[in-house]
DNA sequence: GTCTATACCCCGATAGAC
DNA sequence: GTCTATCGGGGTATAGAC
């Protein structure tokens, strides 16, 4: 008896993850507007109805894909942070380079400077990894970091997911904060409740200029990623992996994370 | 003859503005992958193949909402240009406040001093019109900022207007250098090239390094925008107008442009 | 320039047999 | 859990009369 069911929840699993693969498609071909229980039946050769007992409906289907690029692209930060805190903190060259661009921040001169950039390498090598992410999955990116699917509101279980990248980022400002203090100018006045506002909700420890800032650069980030992805650097940026890199290291030191230059 | 003719010519565009019109209702309601001449027929009392008369296809009506979109957000940010140039260069209070969101930079103190925040209060009033008018026209800014449609490619007419909001950016960078010059950290080497490539192409006479941020702060204002817009920020920022202004003042001062402290 | 009619496709969702 | 069949919609695009 449990074998059997065993078994079956086995063959649900399975059938469960070839319908997400094929709608993953179809992402891709006609986007998440379009996505269609039909389509992703006729090419699984199932009938559509026969998909009812997998996704009650089409906005659920939706909302596991989306889910799951939320995830994947969370996994992939934090797999960067910690590959880049297990590895980068001194030593040159990283046994086997995990992506084309996670490479760290440019060996200038003084490699040998105390404190040296670790921070500012991981927010680098997260950032990277986020950008390879979205470059090897760019329909899943524009379901989640795109226009929203009009008529489709997303549930509360998305909230969760979609947050791995930032929690992976004001850990990366944490750990600095921690280690050697983040140097920072002051905050215009203005801004000053809605700085301690963030502060409190996403990081206590955090001073509220390093906490604003912090999601000004959180967003800042996914403009430069969706700049790309989205085409709008055709025939303006060339030399996409090295503009990335270095935008990116200048947001770390926007949020107080220091260079190897003392 | 030629007074048929006029009648004919504009009851033509009476006619072609009312379907662009309803299309962009449409847009709102169902998202430009959905856009249906049918519907936008159905609307208007026409039957579908009468559309045909006035856009061979549904590709070329999007064509035509897109390139509106980005002469909407071009004119808006060129305005802002115009205005913030016009007035705001000395003068405390504006006669009549543009928008509720264009105010100047912070009164921080020294008001007086020399050279003033012009420039960098002009980048900051581009910013704002362009946030401004993606907040009215949330579905016409994800049409052009957000995820492409699939299946469609933008033909070539669309890259001009396309590229409005970024000269305009460049021109205050331009108006800044050649006023009182800019003040930059060096660049790592490894974008030279690039930037002396970029430099070249869109503002010969500014340095490099003031280029390549500026291509980059031009994407990044446009993240905090899209993460505003696309809801991003739900449950993280709450008082978004603040936020973005000071954002977008420290994104001016990447690229060079000089606040009033002295 | 607008109409009717038409060819030929698509979809989400459900009922009920097996 | 999968099937057939069905309801009740939707769409692009063209032909040809007026």
């Amino acid at each position: 008896m449990s074998a059997i069911r065993g078994v079956r929840e086995r063959a649900r699993i399975e059938v469960t993850a070839a319908i997400k693969d094929e709608a993953r498609k179809q992402l891709a071909a006609e986007g998440a507007a379009k996505l269609s229980l039909r389509a992703v039946a006729r090419e699984l050769g199932m009938v559509s109805s026969a998909l009812y007992r997998y996704f009650p409906s089409r906005d659920e289907l939706l909302t596991a894909l989306i889910v799951d690029a939320y995830d994947s692209v969370g996994e992939a930060a934090e797999h960067a942070h910690r590959t880049a805190t297990a590895e980068g903190d001194g030593r040159a060259a990283a046994p086997r380079p995990p992506t084309a661009s996670a490479r760290t921040v440019p060996p200038t001169g003084s490699a040998r400077t105390a404190p040296p950039a670790v921070h500012l390498n991981r927010w680098v090598a997260v950032a990277c990894a986020v950008r390879d992410w979205a470059l090897a999955h760019p329909h899943e990116y524009a379901l989640i970091y795109g226009s929203p699917v009009p008529g489709y509101t997303a549930p509360q279980a998305t909230v969760g997911p979609a947050s791995r990248v930032g929690l992976t980022l004001i850990a990366i400002v944490v750990e600095a904060h921690e280690a050697q203090g983040i140097a920072l100018p002051p905050l215009a006045g203005e801004l000053r409740p809605e700085a301690e506002r963030l502060a409190a909700d996403l990081a206590p420890g955090l001073p509220p200029a390093a906490a604003a800032r912090l999601v000004a650069a959180w967003s800042q980030l996914f403009g430069l990623v969706s700049f790309e992805i989205f085409g709008q650097f055709n025939r303006v940026v060339e030399d996409r992996e090295v503009f990335f890199r270095q935008a990116a290291a200048e947001l770390a030191r926007t949020v107080g994370l220091l260079d190897g230059h003392r």
